[in-house]
DNA sequence: TCTGGGGTCCTAGGACCC
DNA sequence: TCTGGGGTCCTAGGACCC
């Protein structure tokens, strides 16, 4: 047994430790080049630009725009786009995480490129220096660049690591910490960063506070706390107190029990008929079934949904969803394909020109923990056989890879599959797609 | 032609119960 | 004639995050 690890009490320092633009960067190990040109890496479908370098950047190409918009300019400057690779972040994602780990006992993965640590009992650190050991040893491991932010509370680190990534003062080391700055040098940042630079505001709580004259930083945190607790929320009330030094976000180390799987994607194509919805439910569905089992949970409720081209407004719209309880909470996939059917039943109308589709599995209860209902009529729990089967098909897909074996009502041909013509290997976790070195 | 996916939390309002 | 109030649960919608 490993001795389990008590926080000394007291303040204590947060970082934020994140990757620059992480998908791009992870493309770039791999692919010198893509190095000093314009790299975008597109949603799914090969819909929107969700990472771009910094010379994409400084192209004017934003965050979340399509890529239709933004093919011609690229092009223009020998800019590359590349579809989005989850196989391959999601094991860099993994190496970074652990890399950074080594550095605190207390650490939290908060997204797949931004992991927080807690410092307790370290005044005699020189935690920028660590700081700067910790940046150096992830460019030389990993070949990712990151930046880290140093602060009293998770807020503030955040506010660091965005000084860290883009102060002039700051961005030649790639870390901030505000903790060895005075208030007048800390206000100083603060006055020349608008309120939306903070964690928990966006575009709408932005326009709201700058219609109340409270435009930067340094105008929120001075702001008072009740006030905005009523106005807004109890949420912008806390960023509120954390900015100012009083810690309100506490270091989740181990990750919340999860309220919902959802699993859905928009079209290739447009889809009107019942079958080939029907097909892409049941895909969506045995999607979200595997997650489901991998994380030994089961689902009480499972949600479906089908919507028209919300960017087609002329066209007739229509976004319907429906809720259909399962009778016993399950993880059988047999089970969920069933209840979603009768869902999609129940939506489906003739006449409107399908865009996406998806399903939410709800109710999660780890296997076990479910109680049963005495009075309701007795149920057959999902058979010995049937459980083997699905493992065994888990088992296989996991090994020759998603999709091996799937269930007929996903249908063959699949002609609303999406787009994704611009996919690299999966350098790390494929033997067929390794790195070759030389010719 | 072409516009992502997967999450969380909070609030308001209605149904229902006693 | 006269028609409460508080609690809980659920859902939908809105805000945010990466």
């Amino acid at each position: 047994m490993t001795t389990p690890f008590f926080p000394p009490p007291g303040p204590a320092t947060f970082a934020l430790v994140d990757a620059n633009n992480f998908y791009v960067s992870c493309e770039r190990v791999f692919a010198p080049r893509l190095r000093d040109r314009p790299v975008v890496v597109l949603s799914n479908n090969d819909g929107c630009c969700v990472a771009r370098s910094e010379e994409a950047k400084a192209l004017g190409i934003t965050m979340g725009q399509p890529f239709f918009a933004v093919r011609a300019l690229l092009e223009q400057h020998q800019g590359v786009a590349l579809s989005s690779n989850y196989t391959l972040y999601a094991d860099m994602s993994r190496r970074l995480m652990t890399l950074i780990g080594q550095y605190s006992p207390e650490q939290e993965i908060y997204s797949i490129d931004e992991s927080f640590l807690r410092f307790s009992g370290c005044d005699h650190w020189d935690l920028t220096q660590r700081g700067r050991e910790l940046r150096a040893r992830v460019l030389q491991g990993l070949g990712l660049p990151v930046g880290v932010g140093l602060g009293a509370t998770k807020t503030l680190a955040k506010l660091a690591n965005r000084l860290a990534k883009q102060h002039p003062d700051f961005r030649g080391e790639g870390v901030c910490n505000l903790q060895e700055l005075t208030p007048a040098q800390q206000a100083g940042y603060f006055a020349g960063l608008a309120v939306e630079a903070v964690w928990g505001i966006g575009r709408q709580w932005s326009a709201r506070l700058q219609q109340q004259g409270l435009a930067t930083v340094a105008h929120l945190m001075r702001a008072d706390v009740p006030t905005i607790q009523r106005q807004f929320s109890v949420v912008l009330a806390k960023t509120v107190m954390e900015l100012n030094g009083i810690s309100c976000l506490p270091l989740e180390e181990a990750p919340p029990p999860r309220q919902q799987i959802i699993a859905s994607r928009s079209f290739g194509q447009v889809v009107t008929t019942f079958d080939l919805l029907s097909e892409a439910v049941a895909s969506h569905t045995a999607r979200a079934a595997v997650k489901l089992r991998k994380e030994g949970l089961q689902a009480g409720l499972i949600q479906v949904f089908i919507a028209t081209n919300p960017f087609k407004p002329e066209a007739p719209q229509y976004h319907p969803g429906a809720t259909v309880p399962l009778s016993i909470p399950t993880a059988d996939t047999t089970r969920l394909l069933r209840a979603a059917r009768v869902g999609l039943r129940h939506i489906y109308r003739e006449g409107y020109e399908y865009k996406k589709a998806g399903v939410i599995l709800l109710d999660l209860a780890p296997v076990g923990a479910v109680t049963g209902d005495l009075f309701a009529p007795p149920q057959r729990a999902t058979s010995a056989r049937q459980a083997q089967l699905l493992a065994v098909m888990d088992d296989i897909n996991r090994r020759w890879g998603r999709g091996t074996v799937r269930y007929l009502a996903e249908g063959l041909a699949q002609p609303w599959q999406m787009r994704r013509g611009r996919m690299t290997p999966r350098y790390t976790t494929c033997w067929d797609e390794l790195p070759q070195a030389g010719g």
